[in-house]
DNA sequence: ATAATCAGTATATAACGTACACAGTTTTAG
DNA sequence: CTAAAACTGTGTACGTTATATACTGATTAT
């Protein structure tokens, strides 16, 4: 009756249970010093893994694609990674990678824009990203190092934490669901794209649609110039951190 | 080789083809008069997969599982659907439901936040909704009814067409972005949820996390509070009509 | 030396979406 | 009025998926 022998799952300090995935993202995984030498390392898989996705995208990642990929057979995989979804949200961390360096010097408006935009330029780098979905509130080493850096973005302003907190998640929010949008835009055929706006119009009743039907004559879902998402990226955000700095402004008499 | 009888798929109208899924949405499908009667009706699927889905997630809900539901077979289901992803993109628009009607005397403010509120709340009468993932542009009668009512709540401002619509969209963007986090944080067991800060701490290194770690100090992940989730979606949405409201003004001298 | 622990494999299972062929029903064309 | 065409729901079958389980063999601690 071990009481810590008895513990279910995950390693502990201090009477806290940590999560296996979170252990292993941080790579505290005691290791274990019987039995054969490993094939392969959690960094290969994980690697692996994500070239699988960029060729294919996350729905072309299974678990035998992945097996193939590192010449192991489907089970084996199941010695480093206790399930699919543990992968993946091994993956979601590796995938975004670390943030790059902010200039200290920058007031926290232009911080955090040029935060935003870093983490735009990130998430494009492996779109398939936006498709995991998220089950935990994130805690690997790279999403908590966004998060380091967008917080201390916000670290000169006098707010209170929970403030910065929310300002920061809010971007980081709005930065995802317009990659989202932008790669929805992007997965479209020309042809669809072209047929959106036509197809709206033969399908909406003008008398009951009068404020839409103005603004797709207005074409405003015509979307032929070139950059329209950064475009559309960059005016959402203006009018966001507006937003924010009367609110910062207010605690700065 | 007549023209029309060559295309492929769906109805066209003056040269626009409209995707089948669309077609049925709107419900302008085409009766075919000779065979049996057909023993449901395309509605009849729908709900029935809105139950299922309200009873076991979306992720419960398989072709078989709805047909059960039904009394018919699987196979029977694609008399009525092409597939399970044009199901659920009839989901997706039916699911949602009508927008309630906007009081036309409010400001523009203030109706888009009725509208947000409104928004939060449609969501969370089938949180599943959020697991829902957006193939195409949303095209379906009740979509395109919120999106409406969104815009015509900008009607008042003196704003171009391009940027009613920038703004209209980034305030869904956002409800629906804090009601993911939300159905993050409820879906948590409790024991979880009080785990996750003090994992965090175990797991931070102060020196590499500063700002984090002041943020983990100042109980920014403890969310012991009863409404944790409003109170943060209000003051997320005060900071973006903050700066809307800015933008609105500068075209209002 | 022997027992415990680990690695990778092989096999098997349940669930999934859906292609396909079929039998029965209703409408339309000749 | 008959026959063809179009449509319904059903049964069967296939390929894929994640993963449980039992195994063989390797390595190390006792």
């Amino acid at each position: 009756m071990n009481p810590v022998a008895e513990r279910p799952t995950g390693g502990a300090v201090n009477d806290v249970v940590i999560p296996k995935a979170i252990e292993l993202a941080w790579g505290i995984g005691e290791a274990g010093t019987r039995g054969p030498k490993r094939g392969m390392s959690l960094d290969q898989v994980i690697d692996a893994a994500i070239e699988v996705a960029d060729a294919e995208g996350l729905a072309g990642l299974s678990m035998s694609r992945l097996a193939k990929q590192l010449g192991f057979t489907t089970m084996s995989l199941y010695r480093y990674v206790d399930s699919k979804d543990m992968l993946v949200l091994l993956l979601s961390d590796r995938v975004i990678g670390p943030p790059p360096p902010l200039d200290p010097a920058l007031q926290w408006r232009d911080a955090l824009d040029a935060w935003a935009f870093a983490e735009f330029e990130a998430i494009f780098k492996h779109p398939w990203w936006l498709d995991i979905p998220l089950a935990a509130p994130p805690a690997g080493p790279n999403n908590m190092a966004w998060l380091e850096a967008g917080l201390s973005a916000m670290g000169q302003t006098a707010l209170p934490e929970q403030a910065k907190f929310q300002l920061v998640m809010n971007v980081s929010l709005y930065v995802m669901s317009r990659a989202r949008l932008v790669r929805e835009m992007m997965s479209e055929t020309p042809e669809d794209d072209a047929n959106y706006p036509s197809v709206l119009a033969k399908v909406l009743d003008p008398e009951k649609f009068p404020a839409l039907t103005k603004a797709l004559a207005a074409q405003v879902f015509d979307l032929d110039e070139t950059d329209w998402d950064v475009a559309d990226f960059r005016f959402g955000l203006d009018r966001l951190l507006d937003g924010f700095e009367r609110y910062v402004e207010s605690y700065e008499p």
